[in-house]
DNA sequence: AAGGACTCCAACCGCGCCCCG
DNA sequence: CCGGGGCGCGGTTGGAGTCCT
């Protein structure tokens, strides 16, 4: 069903993404963040280019995406935005807890804009005030309060009062700029900057098991007792390999200073 | 049973926006 | 203001699985 793998001219991979790839990304930006997509590919070991790494993070491998089937709810909710905004699929996705824009996409096509047409010709035939969802004609309460006589721009604000913080694992590990630290930290351990940075197979084996998977970020978790964040040195911690290297990019300069 | 048509969805592609120097 | 880099978005593609004849 995927692409089968292939090699382009610039030596990256492309095509359908193995368990190991997958593992690699994961385990990288849970322990360092999407800091630069671009970049990434290289420090986590993929012969990947930054964008696929970046939709399959998005995609597929971020913690709190939704797999699986899309409810009655759902589906009515995804009809109902797009007559309001069209194939704008990321600002449907931001009402869909879960759901990413290419998920919903590839679902308006296959099962709702179908269904949403007959809905279209139904209610052609049907007077003016007939103008529900299929699922506003359900049983199902929730959907049916939110659909019902409520004018469009209430639906985004009543169902993203609904959803989880917008502040996902996948952000919390990325660069918090206005806070002047950087959260996507991992402390693993203080055996040396190469100890812990070059993407072998052996540290890949050491992320991939055990505590890593359910442990906390510990960066996170380091303040002082006014309740100020560390700087890594000071909590006798070297800097991993991606930001020790960047050091020679000026771009990460910005890095190496919310560090401090 | 065979094979052609259709469905579904992960992944790719390219454009445009935003930010920064 | 302008140009370049990075990223996000939406459209498209490829091919395995399923359905239909």
């Amino acid at each position: 069903m995927v692409r089968p793998p292939s090699i382009d001219k610039n030596g990256l991979k492309k095509g359908e993404w193995s368990p190991e790839e997958d593992d690699k990304l994961r385990s990288y930006i849970q322990r360092y963040g999407h800091w630069n997509w671009r970049l990434l590919p290289k420090y986590a070991g993929l012969k990947r280019c930054g964008k696929s790494c970046r939709l399959r993070w998005m995609n597929y491998l971020r913690p709190e995406v939704k797999h699986g089937d899309f409810t009655e709810e759902e589906d009515a909710l995804i009809i109902k935005l797009h007559e309001q905004f069209g194939n704008r699929w990321s600002t449907i996705a931001k009402s869909l807890s879960g759901r990413t824009d290419n998920e919903i996409k590839n679902h308006w096509h296959s099962h709702l804009k179908k269904r949403a047409n007959q809905n279209l010709t139904a209610s052609d035939v049907k007077d003016d005030s007939s103008c529900q969802t299929e699922a506003t004609q359900s049983s199902e309460g929730e959907a049916e309060s939110i659909l019902i006589g409520t004018p469009a721009n209430m639906i985004i604000l009543e169902s993203s009062a609904l959803l989880p913080s917008t502040s996902s694992p996948t952000e919390s590990s990325s660069f918090s700029s206005d806070s002047g630290r950087m959260s996507g930290f991992n402390v693993v351990g203080v055996g040396g900057v190469e100890d812990i940075c070059l993407p072998s197979s052996e540290i890949y084996e050491a992320q991939s098991s055990g505590d890593f998977w359910s442990q906390p970020f510990v960066a996170d978790n380091i303040y002082n007792e006014d309740g100020d964040p560390l700087s890594m040195e000071k909590c006798g911690f070297e800097l991993p390999l991606p930001f020790d290297h960047m050091f020679y990019d000026d771009s990460a300069y910005f890095l190496y200073d919310l560090m401090q």
